[in-house]
DNA sequence: AGCTAAGTGGACAGTGTGTCCGCTTGCAAG
DNA sequence: CTTGCAAGCGGACACACTGTCCACTTAGCT
């Protein structure tokens, strides 16, 4: 059981994180910032969350989870039902979404290599992996198939490159489509 | 014109940090480090290169632009003459190779975003560019094939997943192969 | 009300960065 | 060979962020 002043400040700290990292990008923002304007000490601050890594995953972790739950048992193309690279498409289509409106939040999350020990990327890997089903390749490609949605790549083809979601999607799409 | 003492530097420090990149791991090598092991000031060393992805800039320079050369100039399929599917799987060869070779190195050069910034990536993605031609979404794709040769990606693949740069490679001929 | 363990917060030490400025030295002209 | 001087050098310094530690506070049970 947690204590009512631990929980109190907990939601403190989410809520006050997910606003710097909105305003000020998440790379600019110390864990002594977090702790200020949550009106918390560093010290409690570190017990909770020993990085700013852990803070991102933590506000990330409902959104990531609705979708993996849509993965896993929702409608197709989504979920189970349609052909591999339609589900494929589906899942990148979606990917996008997440990125588009989590961008920041996500690169937050990821300090040097940790994109893929977070659990998420396992399970993306895991889907896609069943997807490709018996391709030889298929151990190899799964991450090259995971690479664009990279959130550095995300940003990069949005803010540089000057993309829409939609065309970013579209190039995608046809990245699944060729698979099969 | 540059003076005799500080060629003679300039060489101790790009020798110095190619030796601590290889032995201690990019991230973890300081520019004190490097001016130590090279035997010149702090102010010297930052006199030429203002933080770690310069030095790893420059040492992989000559690497990048003798496959540059290649792609421009070299013989079919890496070279002009080819289908493009075909050179984009010899280009992604070509890259596992530099990859397998100087991971270690590209990875100290990124620092954050800097991946995209550094002329070899804008040259990258002009020749893939090039090669897919007239497809509509291919403003889109470029940088989605080429992600999965972020260096991250390739560690990962290599030392997580425990895959072999042939295995690697020959999924991304697969990807190069299904475009068309 | 009293007890106690969980929770708190700020001081502290350690580490790395980037800058600044007095000193040194290569090198070219006399 | 000597001299002048600008380019080059290097270490001390100020600053920022990290992560830990421990004396104090307080929630929640009895």
């Amino acid at each position: 059981m947690e204590r009512a002043d631990a929980a109190r400040n907990r939601a403190r700290i989410l809520e006050a994180a997910a606003d710097l990292f909105r305003t000020k990008g998440a790379p600019n923002v110390t864990m002594d910032d977090i702790a200020k304007a949550a009106g918390v000490g560093r010290g409690t601050l570190y017990r909770r969350y020993p990085d700013r890594a852990s803070i991102a995953v933590a506000l990330l972790d409902e959104h990531e989870r609705a979708l993996q739950e849509k993965l896993i048992r929702g409608e197709p193309p989504l979920g189970p039902g349609a052909p591999a690279p339609e589900r494929l498409a589906a899942f990148y289509a979606a990917m996008v979404d997440l990125l588009e409106e989590h961008a920041p939040l996500i690169l937050g999350a990821e300090v040097g290599r940790s994109r893929f020990e977070t659990g998420a990327y396992g399970f993306w890997r895991v889907h896609v992996r069943s997807l490709l089903g018996e391709v030889p390749e298929a151990d190899a490609l799964v991450d090259a198939l995971l690479a664009p949605l990279a959130p550095d790549v995300y940003t990069y083809q949005r803010e540089v490159r000057g993309l829409t979601p939609a065309q970013i999607a579209a190039g995608l799409t046809r990245l699944a489509g060729a698979l099969g």
